[in-house]
DNA sequence: CAGGATCCAATTGTGGATCCGG
DNA sequence: CCGGATCCACAATTGGATCCTG
């Protein structure tokens, strides 16, 4: 699982023509035209689709909020359905938990990141990763009845938080966006402390998009808006 | 499980009003009024409650197509989740199949059956049947809006087989309404003739309303429409 | 059988847990 | 650990099969 990242791209027009020449293509030649390959012994592919994809696309954001930080894009790569249909939920951000009660929506994370998405999505989750391929690519600019939505949930969860209500935080709060646990198996419970000195017990938490929004989203970016 | 009838109500009003004087009963309570019970050796209860609302309420309609073919009102007895969600699809009528190309919407034993409901809500399906309760009662006048969807379920299906293409409807067809097999295990595959003259094995079938579909009614009925 | 529906095995959905590369 | 996501056991849904009464 090795291969170069191309240089980044210098406009969103080329970004957008950089992913167009990757639709059809299979995930490996994707990594051979990078001087690398797919091969491995991993006895999993977790993430491996994104990486090729960013490296493909020149994605740099290291440490940045976005994937292309001169073009404010983030880049998200999602597996289909035979029927076009999202497989998955879509990782957003983390949440830090001990800064919830300062968190406004209009300069959170969330926001930054949702604004403008380069959406790739793959096909063939039932072959090896190899021979997935990459179906089409859609760009999102995120209309204000969107963001209207994601700050619902977002401003329901944090409000939560924040009024130290944590353990009625659930992830099955959020039509569009939820809040699910995120971290390998060892990143258990750690003790926060919120703003008001309570400390608290919890485990790493990320906000997802729900597939039946994604679904919502793709669908209408295929019909042109 | 015996008990009298009553007999039929006079006005719509007088119905209503009979209706709303269950709410809050148990089954048994009802089924004592009545001069019966419902103690009996049966292993299931399919069906019972439904026969003790309608002795109750004084339906008749006995080879009719309505319950109240004065009023031409049908009655629905609904089970509710705990959450006041339909358990279960609704059954509507059964559907000939040698018929179904002569079958027109607007004359259809569906229409006329769907367009003036009486829903009789129960609740507590995880008790035995004498203690479920009736939870409410809501009547139903089939909008223009609701029955342009039914229409379009309606001559989907209807369509696909009067023009002989039987094997492309499936359960899955239909937004609010889905046709469904119909009858008790005995009752299989019999031949029937369509219009054309052709001969196709089947099983007896019944259009019946969606969960999701019930849901959405019910809900608009709470909040007064 | 027709009319009243419910039952329940199989499929789909989802959220808590987990995996990889750097 | 963080950022990239996927895995998968169990909950929710559903549609094919079935049950009772007259």
């Amino acid at each position: 699982v090795t291969f170069e990242h191309r240089a980044p791209p210098e406009s969103l027009d080329a970004l957008r023509a950089r992913a167009n020449t990757l639709v059809g293509r299979r995930l490996v030649e994707i990594a051979w035209a990078l001087g690398g390959n797919l091969e491995d012994n991993a006895l999993r592919t977790k993430g491996k689709a994104g990486a090729v994809i960013e490296a493909a696309l020149g994605a740099s954001g290291k440490g940045k909020v976005h994937d292309f930080p001169e073009l404010q894009v983030e880049l998200k790569t999602i597996p289909l359905t035979a029927a076009g249909l999202p497989k998955e939920s879509t990782y957003v951000c983390t949440l830090k938990l001990e800064e919830a009660a300062s968190l406004d929506w209009h300069s959170s994370w969330a926001k930054q990141k949702l604004s403008r998405i380069l959406w790739v999505a793959t096909d063939g989750h039932h072959l090896p990763l190899e021979d997935r391929t990459v179906r089409e690519c859609l760009f999102y600019q995120c209309p204000k009845e969107d963001e209207a939505r994601l700050q619902s949930d977002f401003e329901q969860i944090v409000g939560l938080i924040s009024t130290g209500r944590m353990e009625e935080v659930t992830s099955h709060l959020g039509t569009c966006m939820q809040l699910r646990p995120k971290a390998r198996d060892g990143a258990k419970t750690k003790a926060v402390r919120n703003e008001d000195g309570d400390m608290f017990l919890t485990t790493p938490k990320g906000f997802y998009l729900r597939p039946t929004f994604t679904a919502e989203i793709l669908a209408r970016l295929r019909t042109g808006q």
